[in-house]
DNA sequence: TCAAACATGTAACACGTTACATGATTTG
DNA sequence: CAAATCATGTAACGTGTTACATGTTTGA
């Protein structure tokens, strides 16, 4: 949801189009890489929606849009920042995309959502373990060896949840 | 590209859109598992570009339509097989896409495969370093964190590439 | 008998990318 | 003076999901 990313920025500062997909690259770029392609329909939906306020300034001769948040976008992040963090079965990094904005929520609230998550990825892990299980007689080897990849990365991301994210939080 | 992947399944036996689904569900569905609404379509194109002939028969009532692959479908499947591995920055699992299909390559091409794909890893992890470097100083600390799971994440998958895989195929 | 599994398919929608279109200013 | 950077935007396309539509057989 590139929308909530956008949202996520303007809870810093007021910003461009151009300034996101910037910040972005210094940022997010690891999980959430939108394209200009992406950016600017977004943020103009989210002006539709009336979750931010825009300003349009003439700087050099060059036409500049600049986006600031206002109280019912902050109330939307972090309606959708406290929610949840739903981790797709296929893609752990989807879950950066909330804990980059932690900064935002309580640290307990915090805490809380990574250990619900972590719960949901060892859920994924158990469902992995059973699998192997069943096939472990008939597989190809390379079958196997993606099996073993998939149950690996939940437990590096479990791992890194556990002992990284919330050691260091405490 | 669910394509490549049904394409994949029928280098192993003949199937239903129907078998599919459920093969999927054992074997890919942590890094693809595409559904009837994706794999229908998919098998229709198939057919249309000649790379699956079918038989349709009627058992126990239901229609039954039993796809196969053909010579081009092989010729296709193979080429898209050896063609170098596109790692995605934010999806590093979408490498196992090609590795699950592996036992279909000569062994040396696998290696030479795999070492590409460590190699461009390794140019991503690079970057986030780099970026960490220039980034230590300002960020807040959940934004140093996914940047670190980003790093880490990177390293997880090359060791795991490099010592499992690479050894295990020797 | 009723739900689950078998079996196929379409239409609407979501969400993203690439390429195109435009144009000023700054820097080598 | 050419290329990079600043700055905004649209249109076509790709690729997937969910929900709907339809119907049979099998097992509890």
């Amino acid at each position: 949801m590139t929308e909530y990313i956008l949202l996520g920025f303007l809870m810093e500062k007021d910003m461009t189009g151009y300034d996101m997909k910037q910040h972005m690259s210094m940022s997010t770029s690891y999980f959430v890489d939108a394209s200009f392609g992406s950016i600017y329909p977004s943020l103009k939906r989210l002006n539709n929606k009336g979750f931010v306020a825009l300003k349009e300034t003439i700087e050099n001769g060059k036409l500049k849009k600049t986006y600031s948040i206002n109280e019912q976008g902050k109330v939307e992040f972090l309606k959708w920042l406290s929610s949840p963090i739903m981790v797709s079965r296929t893609d752990i990094s989807s879950a950066l995309e909330k804990i980059f904005f932690f900064r935002y929520l309580p640290h307990e609230q915090s805490i809380f959502l990574i250990e619900q998550c972590i719960h949901d990825i060892d859920r994924y892990k158990n469902s992995l373990l059973e699998l192997k299980n069943k096939v472990d007689h008939e597989a190809d080897p390379f079958g196997l060896c993606t099996l073993d990849f998939g149950i690996d990365c939940y437990d590096f991301a479990m791992h890194w949840c556990e002992e990284y994210l919330i050691n260091k939080m405490r």
